[in-house]
DNA sequence: TCGATTGTCTAGCGGTGCTAGGATCGAATC
DNA sequence: GATTCGATCCTAGCACCGCTAGACAATCGA
């Protein structure tokens, strides 16, 4: 038995490493130098490993990204719970996403520019991208307003919040006036 | 000299076939179909003809892209120029915006999620891209609202059209709200 | 100890973007 | 009208991609 165990311990390690050593590499020198090649050098085994343990890259790009939802949703509930009053959590909760999406560009990609194979708004969505939109949810409903259904209002504020930082990570928005263009986007959007 | 002509004729009428035929196989199939072979069969050329007129394929993606950003100026200005009254014109706008990403998916790809090597929001910027956005300023600038800078409010208008249009897109937001959602972004945002 | 099973690797398939170098064709010259 | 010569285009091939079949070695159970 426990030699079974430490079979799967290690298998789930190896996996661990795959998804650190791709987001690694992505987030370094983006997701194209992400090839299952290099990928398969950088943890020391060949090839065909990686496909013991996802379908394709494609299926590697959608687990790192369920990481980066996870991360994400942690990290706009932290940022929302520090905050005092609805104002202030929604700015915070805007500035964290917006940082998220900053510092990390290549998950960000992962979640939502390229095809990771996760399905979106339907029955199998994946648990973390649940959660994720979940934590959006929880701060951004109660800024609604008046007749206006909070699933709805949360699907507009964030996505305001993607384009914003999709455009910005691009180099279609000058890069100085990010914090400007957050509080427009919170004074106008939320109702207080 | 007018065998020269004819000649520089044809190099355009052949250039055209490559931008067209290269979109017409994207909005199809994807950009994922739109190979240097593939191209090249269809328009009856080898691949170093292709070659020959853009740098690449990044190149050909460009210039689908700035085509496309032309369209995309002349379909909001004659959406704003019909409608009456600031709000009406916004509102236009918006549904404008909105369906012509809908409408050709893989342009607006082109112009926003694959790179082609264009330069944005700098003094080197290509002019049917600063163009589009004067497009879009000419009718939001007006309801950016007291002392709110017209740029910038049309950047913020602009991030959460395009995040509507590429979540939308992705299946990322329920499709059958659409019209509620672009209803609600114009009421908060605008200034009327 | 021996067969079976599991795990891993080597080698290779068909595809990609891109390019060097040779063939061909048409225009200008004698 | 024949001949040179330059522009134009294509064949063939490079290095790389995602992915997989089949050989091989290590480990396990009998």
């Amino acid at each position: 038995m426990s030699v079974q165990e430490r079979k799967e311990r290690e298998r789930a390690d190896r996996e661990r490493l795959i998804l650190a050593t791709a987001r690694e590499l992505a987030e370094q020198h983006g997701w194209d130098a992400v090839t299952t090649r290099r990928l398969a050098e950088r943890i020391e085994y060949s090839q065909p490993v990686l496909y013991s343990h996802f379908r394709g890259k494609r299926e590697i790009i959608g687990a790192v990204a369920l990481e980066g939802a996870a991360e994400m949703a942690a990290a706009v509930r932290a940022a929302a719970s520090v905050a005092d009053g609805p104002r202030a959590r929604v700015t915070a909760l805007a500035r964290a996403y917006l940082d998220f999406a900053a510092r990390n560009p290549a998950v960000y990609d992962a979640m939502f520019q390229l095809d990771g194979g996760l399905a979106f708004a339907k029955a199998d969505t994946p648990e973390p991208l649940k959660d994720a939109f979940a934590a959006l949810l929880e701060s951004l409903g109660v800024v609604a307003g008046d007749g206006v259904h909070p699933e709805l209002f949360t699907e507009v504020f964030w996505a305001a919040l993607h384009g914003l930082a999709t455009l910005a990570r691009a180099g279609r928005l000058p890069p100085e006036d990010t914090e400007r263009r957050t509080e427009l986007l919170v004074d106008r959007l939320a109702v207080l």
